[in-house]
DNA sequence: AATATCTTAGGACAACTGTCCTAGAGGGTT
DNA sequence: AACCCTCTAGGACAGTTGTCCTAAGATATT
């Protein structure tokens, strides 16, 4: 095992966690169990904690542009593409039940720490938002894309709320549902 | 400065702390320096943080009981309380752009946590729930009052999340007008 | 085979956590 | 005056936190 592969079984064992127990409940001993390492052994790697939740984040901006990029190529329609994310919420169903959405999750409580990383983890806010206004924009909606954009945004982090307080899948297909519905004035 | 003035002023500190900077963030230390007593003194007043926490959390269920009550008196018809229900958007958005939903984020942390007192935050929830589907109802959508009832406190939800993400109260304003816009339907 | 670099385990460190105990101050009732 | 009950301060307790050091092991280069 290189010394890199070390370095990412731990950044991808702190996003599980951050995830699932949320980043201040989330101690070195929580991320050295779940990677089989001493806690010791951590300063080699990472300096600080937010260091670690540094490299989190630019890992979650990594795949989200992939997954974006993914999206961008595979589907032939900007509508096509935005029901490409509402449909994440089906796709995600099970952690969201239970953890909510990564993304809000994790921005909701940097926010109350007031922690310096909260500007860096709204970047993957931002790329949904900037990404779903390009598409509103090819649809023709000049004047209020950006609106439409965080309006979409804003819904699905609603839906991801609720269907995690209630652990209600059937309140999600629900939504999207309404959702697509709600795409479909804009087509 | 009676007992019961004592353990009171402990509830509201641990209330606006836990929702400033999180239930798992907030110590007894920061609890205590807050009220002006000592750690120790604690002891007395509640054995656990949990404690704590269910008392919060009561007091909640009475202010939002109230506040529900008080909308009830004070609106002459279902549409003007609904109404209501979207203007503390408005009415709290200094602190929803600082800190979020106080109902949300604290559900949402809590279920992290896998914390037991979960189900009783939730109730907060269900009490918006419960008198909006009944203000549904009296509108004579007797098919889906639940339906509508659980959408709208999701749209709030949603609403709160992305204006504390980008500390942004234009947005809240305009999406309340959406938000009305979309009740006007329903009338 | 010898050397240099990278990686690891183990533990030390002070600070803080939630919890709990004890001694005494304060006020009211007999 | 003597007593009781409520409340408080101060500190003890074991455990955990993030951070950091050191010594040894592993690996690669010469």
């Amino acid at each position: 095992m290189s010394s890199k592969s070390t370095k990412e079984s731990i950044i991808d064992a702190a996003d599980q966690l951050f995830y699932q127990q949320g980043y201040e409940k989330t101690s070195f001993a929580d991320i050295a169990q779940a990677v089989g390492i001493t806690r010791g052994n951590f300063y080699h790697h990472f300096k600080t904690k937010d260091d670690i939740l540094a490299s989190v984040i630019n890992l979650r901006l990594e795949n989200t542009a992939d997954m974006l990029e993914q999206w961008q190529e595979d589907s032939q329609s900007p509508s096509e593409r935005i029901e490409c994310f509402i449909k994440i919420l089906i796709m995600n169903r099970a952690k969201i039940r239970l953890y909510g959405c990564p993304v809000g999750t994790l921005t909701t409580e940097l926010g109350k720490l007031e922690h310096p990383q909260l500007n860096n983890a709204n970047q993957v806010f931002l790329l949904f938002s900037d990404w779903l206004e390009q598409q509103f924009l090819a649809l023709g909606h000049t004047q209020n894309a950006r609106e439409l954009a965080r309006h979409l945004l804003a819904r699905s982090q609603g839906v991801a709320t609720l269907a995690s307080a209630f652990h209600d899948e059937a309140f999600l297909y629900q939504e999207v549902d309404t959702l697509t519905e709600w795409l479909a004035q804009y087509h």
